[in-house]
DNA sequence: TAGAAAAAATGAGGTATGTTAATAAATTAG
DNA sequence: CTAATTTATTAACATACCTCATTTTTTCTA
């Protein structure tokens, strides 16, 4: 296996391809390396690329007139990020994504996605369970918000994610929650005191 | 244009099919009718189907041990309905789908979905499509509850369903939006106070 | 159309979380 | 290694929203 087969299978694990399918998917596949502090989007910018995290840690979020933070995604080893509902209107961007710990990704433009899915069908089908996922993680997550009290919300993010909190600082974990960093402390010390 | 093609550009409306995938697709939808106050999916129950709403109101729920319930979604006309965590991966619901307002629905199972998208691969595409869609509208759903105090999710749902106001209680509506009635009737007074 | 039932509104009081400000702890840079 | 900077914690007070109890309004049904 090659270092091209790599890139392949880190991206695509169950899926099989011929010889030629694999080099006209990396054709389209550009690396990227990005530093902790660095932007690869900024609100306002056209979005026409989506990226997988091959390692590191990324943050999407958005920022309100206030200038207070959400964080809608962290995204880690084997996470695609974007601002996806940008990305799939070909749209402006409302979000921005910040590098928050040295990270390599895989960079692929929406006209290549495009192409992709019309040369090679499983892509397709690659692409819409990973929606599907997306959908039902989000769908947990609205629930999550709506059902469950902050405390329940940390320790529930605590144990979906149990490896990002070393690259995370806790005033991101708090406006992922939808709290105060004030709110997050108390909560911590609250845990902690159990 | 029998009835039958009417199905069809019904729920595929930008897709262009022979005469013969026509056929294909009906053979695998249902038509069902619903009355005001019947369930089409209990929590706990086996999902294997999936329904387009032709017209009439439905709600999606979930219930916590305390008994409260979360609405996750309102479905009316061109929507379509499921408990879809549990439908994609063909676990058992835990949602509950009540109708709030006479339905008629066209239902597909599972393994029919799956079985069209190989033998039709612009289904496939139709449906990724629609699931980037629903991504993106509950991405703004995340941010919303994140962003928004209780008054401007409410009045940000009312202007995404203008028509739904007549189908729902304002308990489904409070439920919707992760507050007790109580508040939303207080929020309903200072709007209407403005 | 009257009476019953369901839904919505209101009031009083409680709680979780927000805000502001100060301090402590941890991390980074020189 | 120390100083500077960033991050986290704590405290006091404010507020949005919740809960429970009651009343009013609307909708349903006989």
């Amino acid at each position: 296996m090659d270092s091209n087969d790599c890139i392949i299978t880190e991206i695509f694990k169950e899926v099989l391809f011929s010889e030629e399918e694999k080099q006209n998917i990396l054709n389209h596949f550009e690396t990227v390396q990005v530093k902790k502090g660095e932007f690869i989007l900024n609100e306002g910018e056209q979005v026409n690329h989506q990226y997988f995290v091959l390692n590191g840690c990324l943050r999407t979020y958005f920022t309100d007139k206030q200038g207070k933070e959400y964080t809608l995604q962290f995204a880690i080893k084997d996470w695609w990020v974007s601002d996806f509902t940008a990305f799939f209107s070909a749209s402006k961007a409302i979000m921005t994504i910040e590098c928050i710990q040295e990270a390599t990704l895989y960079k692929i433009s929406k006209q290549s996605t495009e192409d992709l899915y019309k040369d090679i069908p499983q892509l397709e089908t690659f692409f819409r369970i990973k929606m599907e996922k997306a959908f039902a993680s989000f769908q947990k997550r609205i629930l999550g918000n709506l059902a469950l009290p902050a405390k329940e919300r940390y320790i529930t993010f605590i144990n979906t994610y149990p490896n990002i909190e070393k690259s995370v600082k806790n005033y991101h974990i708090a406006s992922y929650l939808g709290i105060a960093t004030e709110s997050l402390s108390r909560i911590r010390k609250d845990i902690a005191t159990d």
